[in-house]
DNA sequence: CAGACCCTTCGACGGCGGTCGAATCGTCCC
DNA sequence: GGGACGATTCGACCGCCGTCGAAGGGTCTG
């Protein structure tokens, strides 16, 4: 067997409340700063500097400085899957329900990321809109002017890193712009509750034929 | 999300080496003893009944006594997957080799258990000798007379529980002298590193035709 | 260039939990 | 029934690790 691995040790980096709750929040995929995650976890910003310099370490968590600021995201899919398979074990109560599995199937394929699109429809924008190096194509301006988002042609999107999918999507003034834009024409909706968006009826026919866009 | 399940319990659990050793130990389905698991953690009788009880609260670990043994078990499934997930993140080597994953089948398909024959074909063995209350049926006594196997019609097999399957299959001493008899056959053959059992062309032949046996 | 902001490092404090041996209970074997 | 054996409970000891505040680099903004 694989007697080998050292299953205490990711046991220990799991075994922290603060530490657990920041694979939590991590855990739909999001890009999180330090301070948001000292904040979730209800501790100080030293003592989160310490849990994410260990989580990192061991390679859990991936990090990336962009300025002032440093965000974190799960390193790689098998981080979440882990988390799953703790989570689906951790309580008494086993039965994971199907609507818990079709919602997270439905955050999986759409969600907002902070105030942007991200999951497969996010990148499926992207590649619909920019180049290879994120920059707005001709096509993809026109298009945006046409649904009301102000965009010049070769502007850099924001990009930002997506570990279910492995791809970037547009963040940033512009992600935040598109996504409301998109809202307020009916083609998509946010769930009140959790971070999923559902492409409506109308999305499925508009986002095609006025962006372009193939949906996945 | 399911920001209620409660991570850091489950991780904690894992967290200390002498547990963690003994989850792996179990991970493969075996059913063992108290003693047998402190030996394996390396830790005092008393350490490891601690630690034990601890993962029976949690429910990771179902313990069945018999006679003044106490065997302890995986939970389910689930806490195989876990244990799977965790392996998985732990060592900075990720490739599942290949390898490792058709032994992984064969162990499922067919493993001993302490001295008997376990998994899938262990099962099938129990069902082709055996009724419903594990007492060895007149067809079943006669055929293992066949093959050099002493037992009475109406003995009491002993059974031992296997996770993976949820059912039950033939240990005790008629266990052990059924795995060694089919093997001295030459029907079996017992991998020499691992606790994997493989079927030979003969056995493939033979154990329906002898036995009565429906190879799964 | 000064100030605000984000994050990390450092040192000290405090508490939780693993570890063992001895004693006890229950079961099997002669 | 006596003795051996397996497992658990109890009490005491010890060590590790999370926690915070303060101080120090690095970065953007006015």
């Amino acid at each position: 067997m694989d007697g080998d691995a050292d299953i205490a040790a990711v046991g220990a980096l799991l075994a922290e409340p603060a530490r657990a709750s920041v694979l939590l929040a991590l855990a739909d995929g999001r890009s999180l700063a330090a301070s948001m995650l000292a904040a979730e976890a209800g501790v100080a910003a030293s003592t989160a500097s310490h849990h994410l310099a260990r989580l990192v370490d061991a390679g859990l968590v991936r990090v990336e400085s962009r300025g002032r600021h440093r965000y974190f995201s799960l390193a790689g899919p098998q981080v979440g899957e882990l988390i799953e398979a703790v989570a689906r074990v951790a309580p008494p109560k086993p039965v994971t329900s199907l609507r818990e599995g079709t919602r997270a199937h439905a955050v999986r394929y759409a969600r907002s990321c902070y105030d942007h699109l991200a999951g497969r429809l996010g990148i499926a924008v992207a590649d619909a809109l920019c180049d290879d190096d994120f920059a707005i194509t001709a096509a993809g301006a026109r298009r945006l002017h046409a649904i009301g988002v102000d965009v010049r042609t070769g502007d850099h999107a924001r990009a930002c890193r997506d570990w279910t999918e492995q791809r970037d999507h547009i963040a940033g003034p512009l992600g935040t712009e598109l996504l409301s834009a998109l809202v307020q024409h009916g083609w998509l909706r946010r769930d009140a509750r959790t971070r999923a968006v559902r492409v409506t009826e109308a999305g499925a026919a508009e986002l095609p034929r006025r962006l372009h866009v193939e949906l996945p």
